[in-house]
DNA sequence: CGGATTCTTGACGAGAATCAAGAGTTGTGG
DNA sequence: CCACAACTCTTGATTCTCGTCAAGAATCCG
């Protein structure tokens, strides 16, 4: 991990979009800008590790991460993927001394900026809206966390995978001339549905042979997603 | 719901413990006792209903909750028991105007202490220890669900039952002569380890053929927890 | 003594994981 | 430019866990 310059606001894209961002005033995303570092970060490299003290909050600039929770079996829990625009390491505001609850490793080369402990304590003076942020963020994380073990524990294979492509459209999926482009392995979208690499491929080969999508290797090209809003939905 | 009147410090039982309060300073909880309203809460009474406007922080004092999410399909996704003093509604206090993210319902009668938004407003700027109450509250919420999510997609039925069994006695139980008892019927039990009636039930009966627990209606006692520490632990 | 809960057990089947074996792609070095 | 290795995807056969259904036993209560 190569450390540059501050003053990394620079950095960031034109159409640049932010959930956390967007729950801060203008100059409070200045003042977080100012002080901000920008990190390369390399494929497969792991960001924050559970149980590690919680030293710097972060933002996802480009590329793409996995949030996933490691088990004593040494079972991977994957929880959510991140794309860019999306803060990770909340714990080092929310609870001043912390460790993380999650770990988070690179899956797409890219770019964050990151903010340690101290430069955090500095911003939640001048910030008043960074904690809400924060909060905001939390709760959402965990909304969203509730929803996918509610999906796990109601919903069959099938269902699960039609809603995790779905969601993957729209979080990570780019339109082109054919349809919605999501970059993912089959053995990612089973991670992502939790369920086995086969039963994965099983599925998406028959929605292959239906028309519904097409696939290619790492990658599939959704020309729409309402068929699969339908298989999420009914039953 | 009937209204008691405010002081309700004195409500608190001599021995009670809650690690919401534990995290504040002995005048911050005697601010907090002062402005309280004690409810007294009836059985299967719903306390917050997900989506409501989040307008109460409460402290479960006697009985029992269960906290879970309502589905769409109307399956409901169980997600922890509340026990006394565990405290709830803390979307009111994390994200100003919110909304509930769960559903609780009194599974035992009891009562509970009641801080509506305005309280928590003025609180807050009394107590700066009550917002990292709350924050640290949530975060040990969110682990516990992370590690509920990991339990039920890598292990067994009988794994997650002893686990359940294993947590709430320790949630739960009182101690008595043969053991430790835990009044749960096998429907809850089943509800809280995400599995059928049928393969919870034959999983206790089969612990009590080999002696590990006794059964009767609506409880089950422990001579010992270890037995199914292990069967938790190994695999 | 009904009647309502709660618990028990067996038979059966659906869903999905595992294993095995191979086909199709992509990239690399000679 | 070809050959080979590495990776990704496919498909079938098999196995197993667990949910569903049915039927009845045990317990509690007014």
């Amino acid at each position: 991990m190569r450390l540059k310059k501050r003053a990394a606001f620079a950095a960031l894209p034109p159409g640049f979009k932010s959930t956390f961002l967007d729950a801060l005033t203008p100059p409070e995303v200045r003042a977080l800008l100012r002080v901000a570092r920008s990190v390369r970060i390399s494929l497969h490299e792991v960001l924050q590790h559970e149980g590690e003290p919680a030293r710097r909050l972060w933002l996802l600039g480009t590329g793409r991460v996995a949030v996933y929770r490691l088990r004593r079996d040494g079972n991977k829990l994957f929880l959510r993927w991140g794309a860019p625009g999306d803060a990770f390491g909340f714990a080092t505001i929310v609870r001043a001394p912390a460790r993380y609850l999650v770990t988070i490793e690179t899956v797409q080369e890219g770019s964050i900026l990151v903010w340690d402990s101290a430069d955090c304590q500095a911003l939640i003076s001048r910030c008043p809206n960074l904690t809400k942020a924060v909060n905001w963020a939390v709760s959402r994380y965990l909304d969203g966390l509730i929803d996918v073990f509610g999906m796990c524990q109601f919903q069959t294979a099938e269902e699960r995978l039609a809603r995790v492509v779905v969601d993957s459209a729209g979080q990570l999926g780019h339109s082109s001339p054919e349809g919605i482009v999501v970059d993912l392995k089959n053995e990612e979208i089973a991670l992502a549905a939790h369920m086995s690499l086969f039963t994965a491929t099983r599925h998406l080969s028959k929605w292959q042979r239906t028309g519904l999508l097409k696939k290619y290797r790492g990658k599939i090209v959704l020309p729409s997603l309402s068929p699969f809003e339908t298989i999420t939905s009914d039953t």
